[in-house]
DNA sequence: CACCAGGTAATTC
DNA sequence: GAATTACATGGT
């Protein structure tokens, strides 16, 4: 479809670009754990870099405000980046038809969109990720980005970087990544960055091959160090554009065990009932579940945690 | 101070 | 294969 009869969009002056939307919420998009590169400023609107571009973008009822952008990278970048093309109400129909357990996520998460990242930075921002929590990931990844990073811009006089590239990653020493919080997490991201180069080339022969093969790109994702069954699945999801992914963390196995009647007690079995049920808008539920999850985390955290599944 | 966080890898049976 | 455990770091 061409892109003038799919999107309401103009150019308002020079570099910034204003944008019709629907069934799009963009705090909750960038803020609801599938990204950690996005920061809220104080009149609500978000400043992030991506692919080395940095953008301010805000959002008032129906429109987008971008800048500094062209139509060009609007076309180029932007429209795929935040998935505008994908018909998220058809989604949410079939979410909650499959699965009326569903509505209350599906009500809370209304508007979120599942970008479309980098397969590289979404490959070590989600190793960073295991048994670590969403301040501690983004700090980690900010701190990577103001060291190593190329310099994006300047926006209101603060200096902005890139995710780096895995050239500059891939000459990390363990004490580096520490230094960035990694953690024990550390010696996996030394090996996953220098193997990346041909973890990704295997990858790109893996999903050209035609046939249907595409459940089997996880297996190659996980023979990188500290990349598991969860991790490949977000990096599938956030970082290839594969939806039909659900990847089962804590917060997801809790509120899947909470509301679905029929829940497998495994993880492994709650991803592929969810997958076989939600098809293509799995991955959308997963994180219409997640973000419900942790709406009310001061409150849900400390007493019934403890009761929920074991 | 014990427990938790968008899990994974190593060990054990 | 399923179950158990250590893992660093910082916040309650």
């Amino acid at each position: 479809m061409h892109i003038d009869m799919h999107f309401d969009m103009h150019m308002v002056e020079s570099q910034k670009v204003e944008l019709k939307v629907k069934d799009f919420d963009l705090a909750k998009t960038v803020d609801c754990g599938q990204c950690f590169r996005w920061s809220r400023q104080e009149d609500d609107s978000y400043i992030g870099v991506v692919q080395g571009k940095i953008l301010h973008i805000y959002q008032r009822d129906d429109v987008l405000t971008l800048r500094p952008t062209t139509l060009d990278d609007m076309k180029g970048l932007w429209l795929d980046y935040f998935d505008l093309w994908r018909d998220y109400s058809m989604m949410h129909r079939r979410i909650i038809s499959k699965g009326p357990w569903m509505a209350g996520a599906a009500a809370a998460g209304k508007g979120i969109r599942i970008l479309k990242q980098d397969p590289w930075e979404t490959t070590i921002t989600f190793i960073l990720s295991a048994n670590n929590h969403i301040p501690r990931i983004s700090a980690s990844v900010a701190s990577l980005a103001t060291r190593y990073g190329d310099y994006a811009g300047e926006f209101q006089g603060k200096a902005y970087y890139g995710f780096p590239s895995f050239e500059a990653l891939g000459q990390l020493t363990l004490e580096e990544w520490q230094q960035c919080g990694a953690g024990y997490r550390a010696p996996y991201l030394v090996k996953t960055a220098q193997e990346w180069p041909g973890c990704f080339d295997a990858l790109n022969n893996h999903l050209s091959m035609s046939s249907q093969k595409h459940q089997n790109h996880r297996q190659v994702l996980e023979t990188l160090p500290g990349v598991g069954p969860k991790v490949s699945s977000c990096i599938s999801l956030y970082g290839l554009g594969y939806h039909r992914q659900f990847p089962v963390d804590v917060w997801v196995r809790r509120r899947v065990k909470a509301l679905w009647p029929e829940a497998p007690s495994s993880n492994r079995d709650i991803e592929t009932k969810a997958i076989d049920l939600f098809g293509d808008a799995a991955g959308y539920a997963q994180q219409l579940l997640f973000y419900e999850a942790r709406l009310n985390r001061t409150q849900q955290n400390g007493n019934k945690s403890r009761l929920e599944n074991k």
